[in-house]
DNA sequence: CGATCAATTACCCATTTGGGGTATTTCGGT
DNA sequence: ACCGAAATACCCCAAATGGGTAATTGATCG
């Protein structure tokens, strides 16, 4: 079962690059290239009516860029898998290629060993992206700021993300309505705020709560 | 200079595993592990005032976990490098973990070399994460479902994330305070929320914006 | 061609919110 | 012993919000 054949399509323009991906991947048991295109707008029809396993995606595509490719690709085929081979790891084009549902995330140097142990991982259900990348995304999960908040105001901050209003968090903080509207005064001063909305964007952002 | 030799403890309450782990580490040229503990609570004071370069930490620890025993290393040790090494991959453990402040996730049953290289990659800077936890980490990142919200809706959400109120966001739309209140009653209905906190944390959660 | 829906405008009204104050108690640090 | 931060509590009042209802226009879809 683990034998059976990979089917890989490329996209890439530089003429170059996307025969020696072909070459890689053709050459080597257990991956299949059979389907290449130099640009998105000629990937796309093909690869929705005959999906492959995967699709390798230039980021630095001429017309649509890779990246807005996945997007589209996605929208039609959500379960085909996509990593982006590019030249640049820019934090930019690492997020928005997550976001838009890249599975994975390569440099265009990375040896063919690497490159098909990658293609072989996001076919089994992994994901691709090198150690690198791998940092800049759980980076973004750390937060970097100590809060500055006291404990009481961080947990009302966490009701208030919550949708409650002063009488509920009162109630269920056994204080009343009225300090409660103190530390939240206190809040929005500490976050420079002036509104429930902008006070959650904040919390949620900073990860506060 | 990529021959210095990286200095390992390790956290891990079971004896054969720790030992395996030591020996592992510290039969391998450019490794080198002289701290070990079999709990957090020992480590703690003894990895902040010598610290190494990188902590191995069991997340199943007696006592407190290797996830509390990450976010007090942190606290004092910000610019430590920690891994969690654990046998269950679940995905609460990972991000808890991650927002603990963990800079990898590894498996215990990852063979001796990738451990290795695990190890060298977050030692450069990088970030050692098996294809399945990637996976997960950038399955959250990724918007499941299609947005229930009109392209104008949207567009009045998002305004209401960073804070604007009807006035504000009619201004900058050209339509009346009126319609921007019609919108936003239709927005809560399909958001099912009725207060702008919870519409912001949705919008936010879910990526509508 | 009728049905439906998105977008738009409008009004009423009770509740909630935010900004301005002031004051007491407690607790940790100097 | 004193200071400041945190937590508690209260006042007034203008502005913003949320729920309800209703009507018009245009586009899209059977």
């Amino acid at each position: 079962m683990s034998e059976q054949t990979i089917k890989v399509a490329i996209v890439e323009d530089d003429r170059e690059i996307l025969q020696s991906l072909v070459a890689i991947i053709d050459g080597s048991p257990g991956f299949v290239c059979r389907q290449y295109y130099s640009s998105c707008e000629a990937a796309l029809d093909a690869l929705c009516s005959a999906p492959p396993n995967l699709v390798l995606m230039d980021i630095g595509l001429p017309g649509m860029s890779g990246i807005e490719g996945v997007r589209r690709l996605k929208e039609r085929q959500p379960t085909l898998d996509c990593v982006m081979l590019t030249i640049q790891d820019d934090d930019d084009s690492v997020f928005q290629s997550i976001c838009a549902g890249a599975t994975g995330y390569l440099m265009k140097n990375t040896p063919p060993s690497q490159l098909l142990q990658a293609i072989e991982d996001v076919y089994k259900g992994g994901s691709s992206i090198s150690a690198a990348i791998a940092r800049k995304v759980i980076g973004s999960f750390q937060q970097t700021a100590p809060s500055p908040l006291s404990t009481r105001e961080a947990e009302i901050l966490g009701l208030l993300c919550d949708g409650d209003n002063y009488r509920m968090i009162a109630e269920k903080l056994f204080v009343s309505g009225n300090t409660v509207r103190a530390h939240i005064k206190n809040i929005y001063k500490k976050l420079h705020v002036n509104s429930r909305a902008q006070a959650v964007r904040v919390a949620l952002r900073d990860r506060l709560v």
